[in-house]
DNA sequence: ACGGATAGATGATAGCAATCATCTAATTCA
DNA sequence: TGAATTAGATGATTGCTATCATCTATCCGT
């Protein structure tokens, strides 16, 4: 049954938003690429009318992951005035929301190592998406040059990465994975402004 | 061949830290059975003469390796002056050898998510070896109170193995690699001493 | 020293995942 | 309108992995 280039477009889409959810989710081994097709509403003979392989497909999403974060993270800091920019991204962040939903949260806490050990174009498309989420940090970074605006950016992804990956790793206790979550708010706060 | 049991401890040893090494080199669901068997010296026929199942070898292996890093730290901690103890952990988590060998290091930083993940005795392993890590860094802290002390344990943990994983993402570009350790050097050491 | 027990090897099996050849039905364009 | 095109379905294939039955050579207790 054929259907419109846009038609096309649009499952595609749909392919790359399974398979980014899953992905996050069940990780990028436990992630079949029929699994991903019946996600999306299609059965798994199609696959390749869309895709090269299962590594161009997962590219794909980690590219989209990224984007779609990006996105969301730039209209939060649209929204807060100048002082409250990097506040906003934090608080963002550092939920129990994004604890617990990581099919829906940041490629680097849900997939990095994973995603840096396949190679090719997923760890390409990784690596793009970090430096890109770095910069968007750095832009709302006040600092008198570029070096502090970069390296206070660094320090604050990576408190805010490591944070969420342990109050992931705490869930069984709720006391101490909330105590996590607000440590490493705290923390982030203090190197974003020094 | 029958083995004394001393032979087959040892032999069960060497399984485990074969294990260990490939789990974080490659991670979990690449590392096959008979991988690890090879890499023992050994056929994978004999395997489940040590373990029940890949996972009981699994969750031996995370057990065994935030063992190994436990004695590691503490030999490091015994060694310093009472007010270098917590330098010397940090600067020892955060260098470029354990950034390029992960097989040797910290398995919250190369399976964090998997370990999860993987449920069963391979998350229980893997959230007693972080508390554990917790407890290790927070008897370091100079603080006043258990929860402050606490509450910086983690705050050190996050930045560290964050930081881990953004040196390890950043590998591409060396000179922000080497920033990102020594950012996150340096903001440990902030939040260790308040 | 000898007979039962067993560590480790060999080889089989079952299940799953990626990939692709082929089929079909619907659409687009001439 | 109708022929060429193609999105998606069906089904096959190939290769890999976990698991286990069985075999054999050695050790341990008597």
């Amino acid at each position: 049954m054929r259907r419109s280039a846009e038609e096309k477009a649009e499952t595609r889409l749909q392919i790359v938003r399974a398979a980014g959810r899953m992905i996050r989710d069940r990780g990028l081994a436990e992630t079949g690429v029929a699994d991903v097709m019946v996600e999306a509403g299609l059965t798994h003979g199609g696959f390749y009318r869309h895709f090269d392989s299962k590594e161009a497909l997962a590219a794909a999403a980690v590219e989209a992951a990224f984007a779609h974060m990006r996105t969301r993270l730039e209209q939060i800091t649209a929204k807060a005035t100048p002082s409250r920019k990097m506040v906003a991204l934090i608080d963002t962040y550092l939920t129990e929301a994004h604890r617990d939903q990581p099919q829906h949260g940041c490629v680097m806490a849900s997939v990095g190592m994973e995603a840096q050990r396949a190679g090719g174009l997923v760890r390409e498309a990784y690596e793009e998406g970090i430096a890109r989420l770095l910069a968007l940090f750095a832009a709302q970074i006040d600092a008198p040059n570029r070096q502090q605006r970069d390296d206070r950016a660094q320090a604050v992804l990576s408190i805010m990465v490591g944070g969420l990956l342990l109050a992931r790793a705490l869930r069984g206790d709720a006391t101490a994975s909330k105590r996590a979550l607000k440590n490493a708010r705290n923390a982030a706060l203090r190197l974003a402004h020094e």
